[in-house]
Order: structure tokens, then sequence, then C-alpha cells
DNA sequence: CGAGGAATTGATTTCCATCAATGACGGTGG
DNA sequence: CCACCGTCATTGATGGAAATCAATTCCTCG
């Protein structure tokens, strides 16, 4: 595992605590790996995904900088997903026994910021099912990107409606369970109706209100 | 809330559990309500789900009796789901703050349980996340019942390839994306090729290698 | 017996997939 | 510097899976 990342000796500092470097298009973890190690994803753009014995492959969620790679995953040892970075990155891995331990010294505090983060992830998965369930392409679009916005922006802050976004439309179309033909010609619809604009790897969104009149789910 | 529950006398055993009668078709909860309780489905099924305000509904989760209604509850008061009874019901509702006492009492013990309840809830969504977006009608049905049939199996003693079944057509459709029309037609042909028969309530499995063929996602 | 929900079946339409060709870059090496 | 290449995006033509519309049958239950 890790194979071809990249490990930098002034990251490691201490004996419980890892740092390293991954490229960007390179695989993290791989479904039913198993590690000693939880991971937090500090800087650039991953993402989660599933892929079946045919190769068909569903991207479950995009993390960004601050994100554990799942909350639920320091109590088990075998992933269920895939992880591969979307842009380069650093990843900071730590030993789960240390962090358990932490973590249950101190229940009362650590238990229910835990259970926040368990249950952002169940929430927007579960949201996710809704989308692809219910919405058309261009709300299931809308949605991803509405859904994605926010959260940037609760990490960055925004001008003019413009979003880093490093996503391809492949990416796009693997999250919301199209083709990336269909994606391309959904971006182009939203172009031309003045509603947003995804273009070398920045979002603007042009109207808003539009947007959400497609992607709310609300 | 629990407008139309009906409330046994005898149920009520001590101050901090309640049980109570839900008959099938009634909501149980709203998404958005707010509860001093946690809830546990003690018999008969319930659903999960989501609704749109245009009406859409996606169903995102069947309850099984011992099911938590969700375990990321324990740590916050509203819920983000709304659940329906599909068969007459008994619930537990226990207070919030007895159940987290209890459990912040023994950390080391209810912290690994309690994780492994929010995994399986969370591995299922991811699991069903890639039916929708990848899979075509026939592979979601043939999804949505070997993981229905593993959850029965894992409470009940099943005889011949036979299952309780209480799901009408539209439930099934809510629940993997589809209309209930072209969900009667593919139940016609997994009965037309021998593959399964669900009718009357009952779930008959003809062809197991074929039904796991089309949905194991594996 | 009648009423209403559930399932089935047929006809038609719609949305998105598929197949295929082209253009726009950005890097690479001669 | 520019020909070459691979990746990505765009666009057109066609096909297919599922939605929609509509009619009929089958139950169950009052």
């Amino acid at each position: 595992m890790f194979g071809s990342r990249e490990k930098e000796g002034p990251f490691e500092t201490q004996d419980w605590q890892n740092h390293f470097l991954v490229s960007a298009s390179k695989q993290v973890v791989a479904s039913n790996q198993t590690s000693p190690e939880v991971y937090v994803l500090c800087s650039g753009w991953a993402f989660r995904f599933l892929q079946l014995p045919d190769g068909r492959k569903q991207i479950l969620s995009f993390l960004l900088p601050g994100d554990l790679f799942s909350a639920r995953y320091l109590f088990e040892d075998r992933f269920h997903f895939s992880v591969k970075a979307l842009t380069a990155i650093q990843v900071s891995g730590m030993k789960r026994s240390e962090v358990l331990t932490r973590v249950l010294a101190q229940p009362v505090t650590a238990a229910p910021a835990l259970a926040k983060s368990c249950s952002a992830d169940a929430e927007a998965s579960e949201k996710m099912i809704a989308a692809l369930g219910l919405c058309s392409a261009e709300e299931r679009i809308a949605y991803l990107f509405l859904h994605l916005m926010r959260r940037i922006a609760d990490r960055n802050v925004i001008r003019e409606h413009r979003y880093a976004f490093p996503l391809r439309q492949q990416h796009i179309a693997e999250a919301v369970g199209l083709t990336a033909v269909h994606v391309s010609r959904v971006l182009g619809a939203f172009r031309d109706r003045g509603i947003a604009d995804l273009s070398n790897g920045v979002l603007e969104v042009l109207n808003l209100r539009e947007l959400q009149r497609l992607g709310s789910l609300a």
C-alpha cells in the first residue's frame, strides 16, 4: 500500500504521527486494506470511491483539507472504500491505538465531536442517495456544486462567486452517476443559460438563485 | 408528533422507557423534528425516508426489529429524516439523557458498539449510492433483495429460500429510484426467468446464483 | 356487491448512454 | 521552434432503458 507515496524526512516529527505527500491521480488507500493508522487530509483534494469488479466506479465523496478519511475508521481497521488524490495532496497518518487511547480518556468531550463528524458524513450520504434516486442530471450536478461550494466556503474566503474546483468532468460523472459526455452537455447548458461556468478548474456561479432552485433538494 | 400513535398502559414500565404501537402506514417521526428520546424498533417493519418539497420521496433504509432508528441520534436531537411504519410496529423510546449517561459511563465497551452500528449504517448507505449511481433497474432490485435477505437471515431462521417481505412495489420503487410500473416489469421478468418471485408479501428465491450475479455489487 | 388500492400490460415519450469525430491545450522531445 | 502526443472537452447522430400515460384485472375489505 502507499506504493507510490513520497515520504519526506522533515515531516517525521513524532513516532505516532506520520506525514507524506501523494501526487495527483495516485491512489492513497485501497478498499479492503487494513491500516494501523487513521488519516487526515492536510492539503489538496482527494475522493473516496467504490469500484465494482467489472470496473464501474462510484465516487462517494470528495475530501477537503481537514477531513478525516472517515471518522468511523477510528474503531475499524479495514477500509470499505478506496481513496485517490485529485490534486497533489499532503496526508497525515496517526497511530489508531494512540488516537483511540486519547479519545477514550476524554469521552465526554470527544464522543460528541466524533458523533458530529459521523453524523455529517451520514447526512451527506443520505442526501446523495436522494439526489441519485430522485433527481435529473441537471439537478444532481447543481446539488453537487452547491454541496461542495458550502464545504469550500466553510474553509476559505470566497470572492465573486468563484471557487477553486479541481474536478474533471469525468469526476463529476462518477460522483453523480452520469457519463462524462452528458456532464459536458449539462455544463454547456448551465453556461448558455447563465447559471454557472466551470472552466479551467474554476467554478463561477452566475445565477445562484437558479442553481439553488435546481439543486437545493430542500 | 406521534399524533396518531396508540399508547398502551401496560408498556409504561419505567420512567425513562416508553413503549408504543404504531399501525401500518402511519408516520412515526418527521424530518426536522426534535425528540428527547431515542427509538428502537421492537417488532414489525418500518422505513426511513427523505421527502422533497415537491413531494418526491426517497426511502433511505428499511428498519427491522432490533434496529435503532439511527445510532448517530444518541448525540443529536433533531432528525434529518422521517420514519414511517410499513407494517404495524412496536417502538421503544428511551430518554436520550439516560442512555447517554450510561454510554459515557462505559466508554470502552460502549464506544466500539456504537461505532460498529454507525459504521454498518454508513457502509450500507455508501453501497446504496454505488447501486443507484452505477446499476441498472434489475441490478438495483436484486441488490435490495440480497441486502434485505441478509439482514432478515441474521434474525430469523429461513426455510426454503422464502422470506417474509412486506414491501409493496411502490416501496421498492421509492427505495431504488424507479417507478412502480417499472418495478412491476422487472419483478415479472424475475419470475419469468426463474430468478425470484415476490407475491403476497413473500419473497421466494428461485435462483440464488443468478440473483447474486445481478445484485452482489462485489 | 361495490369501492379502492395494488399489480399487470400496452403504447408512447423522454432522458441519458453510446458511438464517433473533432478541436483545444499542454507537455515533450527532436 | 514546432511536430507529436495524450488528455480533456465539445458536438452530432443514434440507440436503449426507464418514465409516462392509460387501460384492465385482481384483490381485499367494508
